[in-house]
RNA sequence: GCCGAUGUGGCGCAAUUGGUAGCGCAAUUGACUUGUAAUUAAUAGGUUGAGAGUUCGAAUCUCUCCGUCGGCUCCA
């Protein structure tokens, strides 16, 4: 996916476009109101006050219709640098432009641009005129709060992106449709992977099919945590309130706790495995020379989300999350990070999702501990992803309150980034939970403490799996691994099941299709539901002794021993080859 | 939670200005016995998300609630 803010040249032409945008809308609804039109990641809003009026979907057309008028009429765009004071007495009758005018000091020199009948106060640049501004599309609308908060009047949003050429613009809208086609609810459905019920929105039901892809998934991470030295564990989903007083989430949190009270007492379902995960560690006295202690769980949370926010499995009210925390002295700090950096980075190269990390820094106001403390975790995370061979760009102040993090994004196969792993240093919960070790001089000392995950959530992950290998999954994943197709019935039946057995004993996931149906069909049928392999068994098979298969996107057959057919998928499962369409 | 859209048999869709629900796939039963992307016939299946209202008459109009989708906010 493009990313228009890192691209100057269409961040330039989207912003004019946001412009242009505007002044449509001005012809369309002469009582607007402009806030803010910024180019975002895909392509720019405008938050426009239309009183009393709403954006409804046909609008969209509408204006853009006027875009595009207005665009051959062609007028420059002039730019023109005026005092504060100017500026205050010509935007004297737009309380939003006063409100940015006044936030901005005395001196600085703002700059209005003009075109035709329509002037913003906007920094530029911009292109030189509305000509240039060809290719856009309008592509979405909805309200959103002035300056984000919710207590303000909803504003009028609305989306489109621009580019410098044709063939880009269509690229871009290809792209849509086949992100589309991915929609991993819709895969999910078609692959019979999960589901969601009315009766618990938010709250994924996983199929047979599903639940192998996600075994699958979750053997692959213990298997591969466990090389790590990593050690599990899994801690209660309900915990008394207390514990919840203890660690703070009964203060901060409580509005996303689901919450209940058994025999008189209040019990909370936990959001976050962290603070079971602290029990468990005091648990037991630990020594110096037991750290570092990697304890992971993949953990069932729970978490009242806004129901407007719920999004298939992206965004979800209960969640598995991949969760370890790490406890270690101060001198294992530097290698333990990089030890983790480079094990997310060979788990992510297995599915061939590029990343890029960010790292979150302390929080200007609200923030616990020393600054001393933030600058050095700072600096440790910084110089850990350079020596692990990463560049990380930074957020200023984004850190949680407790602790700097890194963040992970990945890049899926249409080009969108997803964040999922994220390591989260925390100088909160050792101290409220006062973790100690015994250091080597026999006195208590308190460990530096972190969480990780690395797929995020597991059902978000499996999402994000099912658009980026648009429903083919890499064999080893894949819920059926092989798909029988005997050519007739009555002939070919039995050795198809001598073949079925053979490979179910030899741990390949197999299914028959016995159906009196046509070859064809169930070829067909094969192919829609994405099976890695088919085979097709019919006479010249049964008395070669062979099988013949046909690989998943492509349209060749190939006939082998069952010997040479299973050691090659064997080999494909050990490998974890993938095939990405 | 807020703004907007939307909700029709398992799935995908259709129903001119309100006139009393149709189609394809799937399912079931039968015929066909098939070598590389849909053989064929019949049958069954819905009171149109839920509730209320307007009307002689509501899938269609109004209201309330619920779900879903696109955003806002938030975040894994």
């Amino acid at each position: 996916m493009i990313n228009f803010k890192e691209r100057e040249d269409l961040n330039t032409i989207n912003h004019s476009c946001a412009h242009l945008l505007a002044q449509a809308v001005k012809h369309l609804y002469p009582q607007a109101k402009f806030w803010v039109g910024p180019v975002v990641e895909e392509g720019f809003y405008y938050d426009i006050d239309l009183g009393d009026d709403v954006i409804h979907e046909l609008d969209l057309e509408k204006i853009e219709k006027e875009m595009k008028k207005i665009s051959k009429d062609g007028s420059r765009i002039i730019r023109e640098e005026i005092t504060k004071e100017e500026a205050l007495e010509r935007f004297k009758n737009d309380p939003y432009k006063l409100d940015l005018i006044n936030k901005m000091d005395d001196t600085t020199v703002i700059s209005c641009y003009t075109q035709g009948d329509f002037t913003d106060l906007c920094r530029g640049p911009h292109v030189e005129s509305v000509k240039n501004i060809k290719y856009f599309k309008l592509t979405k609308f909805s309200g959103a709060y002035w300056k984000g908060d919710k207590n303000n009047k909803m504003l009028q949003r609305i989306y489109g992106v621009c580019f410098n050429t044709e063939e880009e613009l269509n690229d871009y809208l290809k792209m849509q449709e086949e992100a589309k086609k991915r929609d991993h609810k819709k895969l999910g459905k078609e692959l019979d992977l999960f589901m969601i019920s009315e009766y618990g929105p938010g709250f994924p039901f996983w199929l047979p099919k599903g639940m192998i892809l996600r075994n699958e998934l979750e053997n692959f991470w213990y298997k591969e945590h466990a090389k790590e030295g990593y050690v599990f564990v899994k801690t209660p989903t309900m915990l008394n309130r207390d514990l919840w007083e203890l660690s703070g989430h009964w203060k901060n949190y409580k509005d996303n706790m689901y919450t209940s009270t058994i025999d008189d007492v209040e019990f909370a379902i936990k959001p976050m495995n962290c603070p079971g995960g602290m029990l468990i560690y005091k648990n037991s006295l630990h020594s110096y020379k037991d750290l570092p202690i990697r304890c992971g769980e993949l953990g069932l949370v729970h978490r009242h989300e806004a129901s407007g926010a719920l999004n298939g499995l992206f965004r979800v009210r209960c969640f598995t999350q991949d969760d370890a925390h790490i406890f270690m002295r101060e001198d294992q700090m530097e290698e333990e990070i990089i030890r983790l950096i480079n094990f997310i980075d060979r788990i992510y190269k297995i599915f061939k999702l590029p990343y890029t990390i960010e790292l979150s820094t302390r929080p200007i106001e609200k923030y616990i501990g020393e600054i001393e403390t933030w600058n050095k975790a700072e600096s440790i995370l910084e110089n850990a992803c350079k020596i692990s061979g990463h560049t990380c760009k930074i957020n200023p102040g984004d850190g949680a309150f407790y602790g700097p993090k890194l963040d992970f994004h990945v890049t899926d196969s249409l080009g969108r980034e997803w964040q999922c792993g994220t390591i989260q240093l925390d100088m909160n919960l050792p101290e409220r939970f006062d973790l100690t070790y015994i250091d080597s001089d026999g006195t208590k000392k308190r460990p530096i403490m972190l969480h990780r995950v690395i797929f995020g959530s597991v059902e978000r992950f499996i999402g994000i799996l099912i658009e980026h290998f648009a429903g083919a999954f890499p064999l080893w994943l894949s819920p059926v691994q092989v798909c029988i197709v005997p050519v007739n019935n009555d002939y070919h039946l039995e050795y198809a099941n001598k073949i079925k057995e053979k490979l179910t004993n030899d741990n390949i996931r197999v299914e028959l299709d016995d159906r009196e149906e046509k070859l064809g069909y169930r070829l067909r049928e094969s192919v829609m539901k994405k099976m890695p392999y088919t085979l097709i068994i019919g006479q010249k098979e049964v008395d070669d002794n062979t099988i013949s298969y046909r690989k998943y996107g492509s349209e060749e057959t190939i006939t082998l021993t069952y010997d040479e057919f299973l050691n090659m998928i064997n080999k494909e499962i050990e490998n974890k080859d993938l095939l990405i369409q």
